[in-house]
DNA sequence: ACGCCTTATTCAAACGTTTGAATCTCTTGA
DNA sequence: TCAAGAGATTCAAACGTTTGAATAAGGCGT
């Protein structure tokens, strides 16, 4: 109704509207402590107006008082990465309480991007940051200037302790572990596997829980059916590197009755090629991939994984953010913190028992018998 | 290095440290048009200091100051929705070049996150709002109070034209006459159908597109092979309805080739359900989706489906809303606009040509000869 | 010796809040 | 009658910037 001047109602406004001066206005419209003291009827009349006139407290102006922007910087390396998204959704349930915006940027794996928004970020007095995985964030001068500025930060999907930073990550060895055994006890000897991109940090652990499980069940995994994935990234560099090392699994004519895969979208290549070279999975191969993305579960079979407990993870690092906020602000210590999070097999249709040859055409012959 | 009793490095601790006023400062830092006239020696003595010192300009200040907030808010429906993403990195295109942080806030299909977020977008004060479709965006007052403040707000996914909203979306009925007339082409007759939940206003058009297509076409529409996904809503319930109505329809025994779904997770989980069935697709029925998300690729068989130029519009619906930040500056009108985007078939693997039942079985006799 | 222009720098007010201290008006007890 | 206290409200400074206006110091033409 009132055509402000210049855009917004300000607490001058509702003063001047109800005849009170701007601190009574403020005392009472953000609860201070001294608003007991306001008149029950002063309060009311104020709150009223402030209703009336649509006001809403300018946070700028708050903030700079205050000396808290009420923010919390959560970085994504690729928001169009299926794995982020829950990630999200779990910082956003421990933010919500405590009354902190997440302020949620998409580096979409660029590193331009990544430093732009770190640079928004410092500006924005983010009072903490919620770093998502990223082999971006290694050594840019911009981190130093966050350190500087006393700003926690966490990361999750990395362990970046060594350099004092809280990690949150699954625990890649021991899932690697889980999803070989897994295949062992489906009776499969002779597994390929595809590796991770070499920059990427998960990669190592994984392969070497690989190798454990393997030692350990004393099964010998075949050099010339382990792959790596390029580094190049990008939401579907994974599913294409499946399919493709798939088919050069099938035309090496190395046997193999299972194919582990880095991570879901490089599951699903590989059931994309086997399939198309007329192989069924699981019948004739089966496929485990890592990571349980929504694309793993409503594909069809579907694809037996291992699961990262995301949202756990978000929730836990916005509540360790949070708490170093606390202890900055007391000047109490703050100690690097580490989580592995536990992994977890979830069995799909993309696994299923190992049929020995001989077995199996017994079988295809009692079938054609029928 | 220097550490600052309290948090930021200022303005005030550049100046002291090289002996200048925090007006000049401020000048060179923020290169206004005076820093012409301040002395190269100067300008570099200052520059230099700030780079040592680490100094970020505090947004809050400078917002308050020059009164504008270099932000736009995105609020996001459901951010798990794959949907969103290619929207938002649109958005982000857009944007960047103008200097304007996107605000990007989910709302989790819950309405009291959604008022949540208005309220936190309208105390930062966001010089403008894109709202990715959201049937919760209907009738909150808070939209009132952007209004009151003159906040242009640009709508993508739904056309609310009628609220005198600038709205884009895809033209779900030539979207959905795609879909049916690419079924049709390769021989299909008797198609089933699944509508989208009642509460979706893309239900409606899309369904309507179908029907003209059939009408043109000359084709009956089963009404027994018509099906409604419910309300509910969820990242995963379009998948389960898919799912259980392609049991239902295998029940009911009325002669089905194809399956015209609502969007590809519904697709998806009509796969599964067919697929399970013991029916091959597309071989022994067609499915073909709507919006080309991810997981409609990366599944085996892909889903041909009806793409939504989504990270166009999210470019188009920010250019829209920089230009109405500047119309309003200006005092100037601000038409209200629409765009409906033109939909494009994307063919994949999960429709085939119709093999007619007799020509079917003599295929499958030769077959067995073989 | 004066005004005037140019170049380089600073003053001071303003943006919208918050908050410790101050003020003012009652009431109450001595 | 007055001091003391309680209750209700306001003052004024501060947060870190920006910016129109002011100042200061030189150079130049007259």
């Amino acid at each position: 109704m009132v055509q402000r001047k210049s855009g917004h109602v300000t607490l001058l406004d509702i003063a001047q509207a109800c005849g009170y001066s701007v601190s009574t206005v403020s005392i009472v419209l953000s609860e201070a402590p001294l608003s007991q003291n306001v008149a029950a009827s002063t309060r009311d009349r104020i709150r009223k107006m402030a209703q009336q006139l649509g006001y809403h407290p300018d946070a700028y102006a708050r903030s700079l008082r205050r000396r808290r922007s009420q923010t919390i910087a959560v970085l994504a390396y690729d928001l169009s990465d299926p794995f982020c998204i829950p990630i999200v959704h779990g910082i956003q349930e421990g933010l919500q309480p405590a009354d902190y915006l997440p302020l949620l940027v998409d580096a979409q794996t660029q590193r331009k991007l990544f430093d732009n928004y770190l640079k928004m970020i410092l500006e924005r007095r983010a009072e903490g940051v919620i770093v998502i995985a990223s082999w971006i964030f290694q050594e840019t001068n911009l981190l130093e200037d966050i350190e500087k500025n006393r700003v926690p930060i966490v990361i999750v999907g990395r362990d970046l302790t060594n350099k004092k930073v809280s990690s949150l990550l699954v625990d890649n060895d021991a899932g690697g572990a889980l999803a070989l055994r897994h295949l062992i006890e489906l009776g499969h000897r002779r597994i390929a596997i595809i590796r991770g991109p070499e920059e990427l940090f998960d990669t190592e652990p994984r392969w070497a829980g690989v190798q454990r499980a393997a030692a350990e069940a004393g099964i010998q995994i075949d050099r010339k059916l382990v792959f790596q994935l390029p580094n190049l990234m990008g939401s579907t560099s994974g599913f294409e590197g499946g399919l493709s090392f798939s088919k050069e699994m099938l035309t090496s004519r190395r046997p193999f009755t299972a194919v582990l895969a880095f991570d879901d979208l490089t599951a699903l290549g590989v059931v994309r090629g086997l399939t198309s070279a007329g192989l069924k999975v699981p019948d004739d191969c089966s496929v485990v991939g890592f990571d349980d993305v929504l694309p793993a579960a409503v594909s069809t079979p579907g694809i037996t994984t291992i699961r990262q407990p995301l949202k756990e993870m978000g929730l836990l690092a916005s509540e360790w953010t949070l708490r170093a906020i606390n202890s900055r602000d007391q000047n109490a210590e703050r100690p690097v913190k580490l989580f592995r999070a536990p992994p977890e097999l979830v069995v799909r249709m993309s696994t299923s028992r190992h049929i020995p040859e001989s077995r199996r055409a017994s079988l295809a012959k009692s079938r054609l018998t029928i």
